[in-house]
DNA sequence: TTGGAAAACTAACAAGTGTTAGTTAGTTTT
DNA sequence: AAAACTAACTAACACTTGTTAGTTTTCCAA
């Protein structure tokens, strides 16, 4: 693991706890035992921590939905798919997904900016599917837009109460939140 | 309307948009024209902002939830109607909702415990609607705390979305979550 | 062994933080 | 008329922020 790696890492622990902006270069540094100049000779600053962890994320999603999309043809299969693709990214770092859920908003405006296109097109490729399926006849005539925020919702929020030592792991929840989001809660 | 509520209600608004960490008590007076040691004539200090909020909601929160259980018998009513009930306390001020669904974690150590400590009470209020909807025979054998942490997510990210002036209004929002969260997407 | 890059250091800057002290003008109560 | 209260002000404190400049140490390849 390089020096960076490290940083980084490190860095991402303290802002999932703390926050963002309550994370200081100075608290960065001490956690990995240096002073906080020294931090520049590895990356270039603190926003730097947020951008490539934010789009870094966002790439991993939507590779995740663009294979998805390739392999599978019915909406039901590709909505499960696209479900345990994002979970598994969400989960797969829970520091990363706090900043990717979370702290975007504090990136600077231009970034922002590009930020909130990426995951504006990502959400459309997963309303796609919902809409993919009503015209199947395989779902509800729901409002796509609505859905699609809700069920990101609960895949986004899984990231706050996961946790990798605990009972359920990501491949269950997957399952669970699919099963959930494509039949209910009510029996019949 | 006293000064103490407008400077509550201009800071709450400052607060949404840039965060709470990130808004300044220099901010939030000059938004109201006056300097920023003036303030302290109205209010004790930056945190009660956050407390004074985060716990009026909650018990807004609690109100409601307690005169449901009281009103209402079966699981489904109970949960429609605690639906409803959520919806209308975070679409009716989005500025206070944004505190208590995200700037809580800003708190002080032992008002953030006091805050966890009550919405976990509540959450608890929600997880006891979905188990006697199993007892009845009506809900399927869900694990409650994972469908209750669900429902719960796709409630509270309304405020992210949700627009005052938009086309869709509180009402109609709950009642579409609420068949959503029981019967889901797909048909039959 | 030496030259040079990489990676650490110290010191400082300029700006911003929440908050307190002390004061003053205007209004209300005694 | 005197006293007390309200709500604003200016000035300042003590501290933290991200970042830069300049310097020294570390370490590896030639």
């Amino acid at each position: 693991m390089t020096r960076r790696q490290e940083i980084m890492g490190t860095a991402l622990g303290l802002m999932r706890k703390k926050g963002y902006l309550n994370t200081s270069m100075r608290d960065i540094a001490s956690s990995v035992n240096m002073e906080a100049a020294s931090l520049y000779n590895h990356i270039k600053g603190k926003e730097e921590i947020l951008i490539d962890t934010c789009f870094g994320l966002a790439e991993t999603l939507e590779i995740g939905i663009k294979e998805v999309n390739d392999i599978y043809f019915n909406a039901a299969e590709k909505l499960s798919m696209a479900i345990h693709s994002h979970i598994k990214a969400l989960t797969q770092d829970l520091n990363a997904s706090h900043l990717f859920v979370h702290e975007w908003r504090h990136l600077s405006d231009d970034k922002r900016a590009q930020f909130i296109e990426r995951r504006d097109l990502y959400e459309k490729e997963f309303r796609d599917i919902v809409i993919l399926g009503f015209e199947e006849g395989e779902f509800k005539d729901v409002d796509p837009k609505f859905a699609t925020l809700t069920i990101l919702a609960s895949l986004n929020w899984v990231g706050e109460w996961y946790r990798p030592q605990g009972e359920m792991q990501p491949k269950e929840i997957a399952e669970k939140l699919t099963h959930f989001i494509l039949s209910g809660l009510q029996k019949n």
